[in-house]
DNA sequence: ATCGTTGCAAACACTTTGCAATGTG
DNA sequence: CACATTGCAAAGTGTTTGCAACGAT
């Protein structure tokens, strides 16, 4: 019995309330899609993914206010253009970028948020470090 | 008795020549403006700095060959826009970036080049990982 | 003399913005 | 029914490129 929910939009939606989003059709979608991923994606795949169901400007607007309020990361990998990902999908965790043919992969992180704290005492010009992000540039299997 | 030498453009277009570039006086100005910085500093920056001595566009140019030979290693923190620094200058180091003000600070890393081969690991997609960098995200003791 | 390097200006890719209309809580 | 969110189209910013001239080796 229980009804079983292939639909999860409610709780979608219940995710951006908690976040003071509305459940507009288009976060809701861009939220779902964030939420399939295995690594960090591009604006162009969110956006092509997305179609019709929400416009380009739209799109980097809700990215912008889900960083905003710590619900995705944005991380720069030197291509020309970010890579999005949400902050609380995933244990802590590192990328392998690879630097022929660009993809991206996530590699499990063996530091502690104590590592970030470590670091705050050779950072002499900072008050605070939050958090860290670290990234390995290598040659992926198929293009090596 | 030798003259003393105080101008060390003879040195920069000998390490200019070791990388197999020539010692253009654009050139000679970029790599010795970089080889004062204590932190990656911005394309803009370089330009500002480096005034008539080399265009812009040949700026760009040049930052990519001295990339792709390693002489120079580009990051991309997250702002729009990257950060270069020479890549021998000093050893191995993370870097602080306030979230407010942009501010980058070098830190000295304590982890070592066997932390990559630790990572290859676990990238199970990779057949090789070369080198690493590490950001944290905090506040400088100006804006905190 | 060769070929790496240059200036200039136009093109480019990615992202941001103004504004009036829409739809959610 | 207020205000967050939207589509559309134009603008912005950092970076790249074509091309003919230049100059280091």
């Amino acid at each position: 019995m229980m009804g079983h929910m292939d639909k999860r939009e409610p709780v979608t939606k219940e995710v951006l309330a908690l976040y003071g989003f509305r459940g507009t059709p288009g976060r809701v979608a861009l939220y779902e899609l964030l939420a399939l991923q295995v690594a960090p994606v591009t604006a162009e795949y969110l956006e092509r993914e997305l179609g019709a169901q929400l416009d380009r400007g739209t799109l980097y607007r809700a990215l912008e206010a889900f960083i905003e309020e710590g619900m995705v990361i944005e991380y720069d990998f030197g291509h020309r253009h970010a890579h999005y990902e949400l902050a609380h999908e995933k244990p802590h965790h590192h990328h392998a970028v690879c630097g022929t043919c660009g993809k991206i992969e996530d590699i499990p992180a063996h530091d502690t948020p104590h590592f970030t704290r470590l670091a705050l005492k050779d950072a002499r010009g900072f008050k605070s470090l939050e958090r860290h992000s670290t990234t390995f540039y290598g040659r992926c299997t198929s293009c090596a």
